[in-house]
RNA sequence: GGGGGCGUAGUGUAGUGGUUAACAUGCUGGCCUGUCAAGCCAGAGAUCGCGGGUUCGAAUCCCGUCGCUCCCGCCA
């Protein structure tokens, strides 16, 4: 090695050691006749002096080298003198007195600062990742993720799971998300596709008998990107068989809850997790993955709000939709400004307006639409919303989704600028008793809510041929902080009843055969009941790291347009390759 | 596919039709033996994303286009 210690393991203890550092400039500050240089390797930084009198080579060598420049220093360890430590470093104490000082490589001016973060726009920081990886932030968040990995991998070894890798080139299936796909050069016409998870792949391990399986398995999806959202992105995939719903939550539960405190500095807000049904999470906040880390629920109000004279309010009703609320604590004096901006973002989401009804701390009531409300009706609305003097109650009417999803963002909106969040808090919690299908209007069928391998509730069975939508399904989803970050399910083990499903989403005999035959046929060797979870590490990490967005916790991520700023990619190919792969372009 | 935001020295920003495009930081050089966002002095550094148009005159107005980003659609 050519270096005998690392920059962040020196202490006081270490004082008179003479030690070899090798690592980074990441600043140096040259008082002339005496040069400072803070040392930075991976596990730290150390502050190393260049002075005349104990070396003038050093001395040479420190003046001539600039920030990034790979250097090597040898020198003793010493107390820096009485006054002058600096309590912000965890090597504040010490210094390394360079008798000897190497430049291994010089670095040309980087194009961003690696010591300092000046928000510089992101393309800039992907094309140069090697160098934004360098940064303190960036270290932290890839040893944060590898302790979260590492954790998991030690967690479920002693729980008896093995990890098992699966293929990466495998088979297209239109279900779900659009695949990405290979071109197969020794089979003309045919592609392989990347997984967008190992499904199918995992459930034929418990049909192979392995009982616990885990991988840590990247996925592939061919759709637009989001904040939280990769072309490529990795899953916690497991699968367990002979268990039930509740085997599935325990274990996770566990599992998660080891993972925060081994990981990150977060401190879970509720323990054990909340669990609350599909229908109550969009009742109660409007969407299926609630940020449980504030209160702010909603109200129905359609059946008091259908009684006004409020033409918006009624016809609401009249058309089956909904009237719902949210109580926002102590905003009753919100300036007109205020609401506009409420209102705009009501309507980013669909919602025609945005109708509110502010109680004063001394008892009056303000709001546009009071003169369609009788007194009474509006103190039954106050009342049903648990009014205090000093609220203001947000109101939106439209058909349920529309209504639930302005409500939802407006939730997030007020708990940020009453500042209900906690930064330091994740709240994780159960949706479970989701209903098995959706009603596709476009396609005039039923989609399936999860994936077309779970298990619908053994009580609910008999639905499936007399009424599909009621029947609900062994699927669970965790969430946190207002993200889905795993969902799993109960599979269905049984061809008959696969087929059944299968039919019912419209899948004809045929193509059910062509696309996953293989493990139709497979249900019939001896299927044990299974289930299992895959929880997004991306997003779990992103969580515990505090960013805003997963590619901070990527090492290499693409761009919103599912390009590589840094390696260029995609790219063209040579007309060479593409004719051994079969393949002409059209590019009209 | 659609909507919003952004694009000006290496970097972050200011600059809403009129001299030589400003500030900070970084960079280069000089001075400086206890700095740690070191300090002080001097200096270099911008075809204002790209293309077209309007105008006597465009960083600024218009059209198009590219890139990054946020959102909708999409994401079993």
């Amino acid at each position: 090695m050519l270096k005998t210690c690392s920059c962040g393991e020196l202490s006081a203890q270490d004082a008179g050691r003479t030690v070899t550092l090798a690592g980074w400039v990441n600043r140096r500050r040259d008082l002339g006749g005496l040069i400072f240089i803070d040392l930075r390797d991976r596990d730290g930084i150390t502050q190393i002096v260049a002075n005349p009198e104990i070396s003038p080579a050093a001395f040479a060598a420190a003046g001539t080298v600039r920030p990034e420049y790979v250097i090597r220093v040898k020198g003793k360890v010493r107390l820096r003198p009485a006054g002058m430590e600096n309590p912000d470093m965890s090597t504040g104490e010490i210094e390394a007195v360079a008798s000897q000082m190497t430049v291994l490589n010089p670095a040309k001016t980087p194009p961003i600062l690696i010591s300092r973060e000046e928000n510089e726009e992101e393309g800039l920081r992907l094309r140069y990742r090697y160098l934004d990886l360098r940064r303190e932030r960036m270290q932290r968040n890839m040893l944060i993720r590898h302790r979260a990995v590492k954790f998991i991998r030690d967690f479920l070894d002693e729980r008896g799971f093995i990890e098992i890798e699966t293929p990466i080139l495998f088979k297209s299936t239109p279900e779900g998300a659009r695949d990405y796909l290979v071109p197969s050069r020794v089979h003309p016409g045919k592609f392989y596709a990347l997984p967008q998870s190992p499904q199918q792949l995992k459930q034929l391990l418990m049909i192979a008998g392995y009982e616990r399986y885990f991988q840590i398995a990247r996925c592939f999806r061919d759709e637009d990107q989001r904040s939280d959202r990769q072309p490529e992105f990795t899953q916690l995939d497991l699968e367990m068989s002979f268990v039930e719903r509740e085997d599935i939550l325990q274990l996770t539960e566990e599992l998660i809850i080891g993972m925060v405190a081994h990981a990150c500095e977060k401190r879970i807000k509720s323990v054990p997790f909340p669990r609350l049904s599909h229908a109550d999470a969009l009742d109660r906040y409007g969407t299926d993955r609630p940020d449980l880390r504030y209160d702010l629920e909603l109200v129905d109000l359609t059946t008091i709000a259908g009684r006004s004279r409020f033409r918006v309010f009624t016809r609401a009703q009249a058309a089956g939709g909904v009237v719902k609320g949210l109580r926002s604590p102590g905003c009753a004096d919100y300036s007109r400004k205020q609401m506009t901006d409420l209102e705009t973002l009501a309507k980013s989401k669909g919602a025609k307006g945005l109708a509110w009804l502010a109680l004063r701390q001394d008892g009056s009531v303000r709001s546009p639409i009071a003169k369609f409300l009788a007194e009474p009706l509006m103190a039954e609305l106050m009342a049903a919303a648990d009014m205090e003097p000093g609220d203001l109650l947000l109101m939106v009417a439209a058909d349920r989704e529309v209504a639930n999803a302005a409500l939802d963002v407006l939730r997030g909106e007020m708990a940020r600028r009453l500042r209900l969040i906690d930064p330091d808090e994740v709240a994780f919690g159960w949706v479970i008793d989701f209903p098995l299908f959706e009603w596709n209007e476009k396609e005039a069928r039923w989609d399936p809510s999860h994936h077309l391998f779970t298990a619908p509730q053994v009580h609910d069975i008999p639905l499936l041929d007399s009424d599909p939508g009621a029947v609900m399904s062994d699927q669970y989803d965790l969430v946190c902080n207002g993200y889905e970050v795993g969902g799993g399910s109960i599979r269905i083990h049984q061809r008959q009843l696969q087929e059944k499903v299968m039919s019912l989403i419209g899948l004809s005999a045929s193509s059910a055969q062509e696309q996953f035959g293989h493990l139709l046929e497979a249900f019939e060797f001896g299927t044990p009941p299974h289930g299992g979870i895959a929880p997004g590490i991306d997003r779990l990490v992103m969580l515990l790291a505090g960013e805003p967005n997963i590619r901070e916790v990527i090492a290499f991520p693409k761009s919103q347009s599912a390009t590589d700023l840094m390696a260029n990619a995609p790219s063209t190919v040579t007309p060479e390759q593409l004719k051994e792969l079969h393949i002409k372009l059209d590019l009209t």
